[in-house]
DNA sequence: CTGTTAGCGCTTTCAT
DNA sequence: ATGAAAGCGCTAACAG
């Protein structure tokens, strides 16, 4: 197999030059592809490298170009399918583009997603987006420093004031057409089950408002569609039917249970996320109540199993692949130099009519 | 803000040590929380650092030292619920040893997890975890030449002839449970859904037994677990109730409803993986029958759903985070320097009784 | 305790 | 077309 590397360890190029005779310049310039090389060296150069069983060291080439050709992703949820969706079409793009990702998750904690981006930071990755655990209102000094040193893109969630290209849904007009759809059956009671906390609920909608700016914006932005949607169908708003609640099946159960034992209870439900479906569920199983026929429901996200539920449940998909491959496109374009305004693109989510939706 | 960094781009060590007005070295020392630094020159330094913006530059320090603190993962599909919850166990661990995880994700392909392998041993990680896309007996050079740089250990899924850790489900044992819970409710034509394609199915026992050698291991195993019980409750093997089709929703559905409608019909079903079931599930919902009343159903992997659905579906829990824990913690034991023979941990799966078993 | 010096493995002028 | 030498930013061995 050749005699092995004149140091211990891996070979190196010093290697390969040495046992194929000639320069290093030149065993890699024949092994980098680059520069020009008699075809003959190029043989002698190869076969060397194939005997010692050479392989580069990335480290040592980036850190001579300053550049790894690897984009950097941070999640704040790797077991969320959606997030798994929007990799998925990140990573197919930038392969394409030869360029490779590696994914960091935080579990919805900003301190992890600081480190995170510190990590792919010193990494000299190329790009980086993030999916932030942030507020919209919340100071992300490491987001700003992160977006002055390589091409930042937000995906999913936006923060105020960091003046970077963004890829979201239109969770304000899906959440408005959930809602409406669910007033247009007949409703007045319609409540709201999300995900981010923040309690206790203002009572007026003008607080209520102001008050998800420091949500993140994806579910405050849901909110707000929502309450859209009530003052067209002029429906006043009701905060004993907006349960704002931490994002887990057990709060989404609470809630559920206290909106349906008001008074004047709840008669349709909006969902913004997997657990608050999952919670809503739990406790229409329950009390032996069915979807459609006895409490209205829409949910967010279009999981699989949506449509073999009985009755069929209304749902409102996004396009996750689609949100990640234009994600990659607009980071690719930024590394090749564009420089000019960030944009906001803004993908439009799909409600998809199924049988969870009665009359009142 | 202090004057910028002599060259251009980022300010480095050198620029901190001389804007501090002492030696590179005793800036890194400073930086870097190793060697002996007077509290007074650390000060300064550490001003001047936070005056410049210094962040130390990873590449550089890897290079140097040889190792990059960091962990590669690398899952056939990140997407699946099943890795993203091992993946999380992996990352929690590695974390709390101080060191980073990086993934990576193959879609299922061979060739991408050559590549991404070769992507992570380029950037010296330190340790490696594989949930192969290979059949257990194909050939894995990627494999072998990955564990001759570092420690290298398999989750989920194992490969013949590679001397590496691997920790996996017990799967034969789990779907022997599954099989004979449904064997012991009366049940005597019991068909099995799964994933991994291998068609056509051998009409021996002992022909299928060895065709499976040549599948995913994991998939392969809860074959040879559903032939067990079926041996050991003698009831014999029919072909017709074996479907090894690849693994997407459509291709059950068609198993499901051929089983179906067999002249001796399946009564019972064990499905292997989250598509199976779903298909399943379709078709069982298109023809009105009731899973528990009229057509019994174990399925493996314990979705959330699982005990909403009406009824709730008796599943098979796998113990996600415990299986990355598990890995995390063998990997941190070869990289600081354990050198015993290869073991292979297998962790017990759980039967989750609910009521989607019925009597014949 | 601190500064000097020599690499880590690769790319890239610059001569030849 | 090829080789020699300098440098990417950091750590580490060695003097002082």
């Amino acid at each position: 197999m050749g005699s092995g590397p004149a140091s211990s360890g891996r070979p190196t190029i010093s290697d390969v030059a040495a046992a194929a005779g000639v320069g290093r310049a030149s065993a890699a310039r024949a092994l980098g592809g680059y520069g020009a090389v008699s075809p003959e060296l190029r043989r002698r150069v190869e076969e060397a490298a194939a005997a010692l069983g050479y392989r580069s060291n990335a480290l040592a080439r980036n850190l001579s170009l300053g550049s790894s050709r690897t984009l950097g992703v941070v999640v704040a949820d790797i077991a969320n399918p959606f997030f798994a969706g929007v990799v998925r079409g990140i990573t197919d793009t930038a392969r394409r583009a030869g360029l490779d990702t590696v994914v960091l998750n935080t579990d919805e904690d900003l301190d992890d997603e600081a480190h995170a981006v510190e990590v792919l930071l010193e990494k000299s990755v190329d790009g980086l987006v993030v999916a932030t655990a942030a507020g919209a209102d919340a100071p992300v000094p490491h987001l700003h420093e992160a977006a002055a040193q390589v091409p930042l893109v937000l995906v999913d969630r936006v923060v105020h004031g960091l003046a970077v290209d963004s890829v979201t849904i239109d969770n304000a007009a899906a959440a408005r057409a959930g809602t409406a759809a669910l007033l247009e059956a007949g409703h007045r009671r319609v409540g709201l089950v999300w995900g981010p906390a923040l309690q206790p609920v203002p009572a007026q909608r003008g607080r209520l408002l102001s008050a998800l700016d420091s949500a993140v914006s994806t579910g405050a932005d849901r909110v707000r569609g929502y309450l859209d949607a009530l003052r067209a169908a002029r429906v006043p708003f009701d905060p004993d039917l907006v349960a704002l609640t931490e994002s887990t099946v057990e709060a989404a159960q609470d809630a559920t249970d206290r909106m349906l034992d008001l008074p004047d209870p709840a008669t349709a439900l909006l969902t913004t996320d997997d657990f608050a479906l999952l919670g809503v569920l739990r406790v229409l199983g329950r009390r032996g109540l069915r979807p459609g026929a006895d409490v209205s429901l829409v949910g967010f996200d279009d999981v699989p199993w949506a449509e073999l539920w009985s009755p069929p449940l209304t749902m409102i998909a996004q396009p996750l692949l689609a949100l990640g491959t234009e994600v990659a496109e607009l980071l690719l374009a930024r590394i090749g130099g564009r420089d000019d305004p960030p944009r906001a693109v803004r993908l439009p989510a799909q409600l998809v009519r199924r049988d969870s939706i009665g009359p009142r």
